[in-house]
DNA sequence: ATCATATGTTATCGTTATTAACATCACGCC
DNA sequence: GGCGTGATGTTAATAACGATAACATATGAT
């Protein structure tokens, strides 16, 4: 049911459709891509990507995976040039997620497009879960050398933080950040949001 | 070029395909409707829909409007029923924001829906900012009563708040929010965070 | 060598968005 | 009251789309 590592003798289709329809959504500036457009630049017939996904969302589903590991890699690297503990480094998360949001933008629209079935979403909340644990890492990390006698749950922290750059990010995508006030920006927000969630974290007893 | 209030003898063929065209979305549980459906439920061709809507995309951006008035006529609710200038009012804008997001997932959706052309775009943005506004009234009145003599933002101070609930309310309309922790709530993730925001912003001295 | 299977092709189908060509109805003007 | 003009509707057509079936070919195990 799955030949996800399957190669053929014309090249290595599956990969290279992928690859091919990344590409193109990178161009286009949206997501709409067409099966026809992403088999002609693999150089191959529109039927011929089936025979490797199930339709065309599970190749959409497969672009998105690929998104995925950019992503985390980038956190990943931000994570080994920072000095885990510090606030710094979960304010250097959040501003590579911004980032990520702008100059991949349509790679971060594509990640929280509703669509697929049961069984693709569910594959694909595993894959963001495993992403976002260098943010759980990064929580854990802080609360154990600022509050390491209390039982403020890293989780939670790490859902919060994540939430304040989630929004922070899918307004700045729709570019909603400043209709408001034009000097409004998107990273100092997050740095002041964050640093308000680290503080009232500290703060809190119980 | 706009035949916005224009009836005619069969009907009000323009509202009659925004409510359609909402029904659909509204039970479909995504918002991928085709004019074909949209004029079958109408009771109509295809092609009179073009009479009112140069595409697809103009009545979709129709849809979001009636979307939008709809949120915007629920947050106003909450702020006639509660004291302006209170945190309480600004958790409850929250919240309202939330539900909508939760009950009219739809249409939640589809308001942020990265499609169709500039001008369109740009007439959305315009009503966004308008149904906002509410919470910036919140952010100057709860600024107004508990910190009167400094120059905080209160538009950024709204887009702090905005960001924050957008974020939850994103996250959770895509099931991630509980997807590390499965106690994790949004609405009292949401007051967290207001609170967080609120307190922030009254300690900070300038 | 053979043959099952994986992988490709072409041909086709039903659906879609959109447009053109044509039809009809309402309503102002003489 | 007839008449015509424009707004609003229809049918028919086109091109692109996702998807599938029928057929073709190359690989690799036996």
């Amino acid at each position: 049911m799955n030949e996800i590592t399957t190669p053929y003798h014309h090249g290595d289709l599956r990969n290279t459709a992928i690859i091919a329809a990344a590409e193109l959504i990178d161009q286009s500036g949206n997501y709409e891509i067409s099966i026809a457009n992403v088999a002609k630049r693999a150089g191959v017939s529109s039927a011929a990507l089936y025979r490797h996904f199930e339709d065309k969302e599970a190749l959409l589903t497969a672009v998105r995976e690929l998104a995925l590991i950019g992503l985390m890699q980038r956190l990943e690297a931000i994570a080994a040039q920072h000095e885990q503990g510090t606030q710094l480094l979960i304010e250097e998360l959040g501003i590579c997620y911004l980032q990520f949001a702008e100059d991949k933008r349509s790679f971060f629209g594509l990640l929280w497009e509703d669509r697929g079935n049961m069984e693709q979403r569910r594959l694909e909340a595993q894959a963001k879960r495993t992403g976002f644990e260098v943010l759980i890492k990064a929580a854990e990390s802080y609360l154990c050398a600022h509050k390491p006698d209390n039982d403020v749950s890293p989780v939670r922290l790490a859902t919060q933080l994540w939430s304040i750059a989630h929004g922070i990010a899918t307004l700045e995508h729709n570019r909603m950040l400043d209709i408001f006030d034009e000097t409004i920006n998107a990273e100092q927000l997050l740095r002041d949001g964050t640093q308000a969630f680290l503080r009232n974290t500290l703060d809190s007893s119980s």
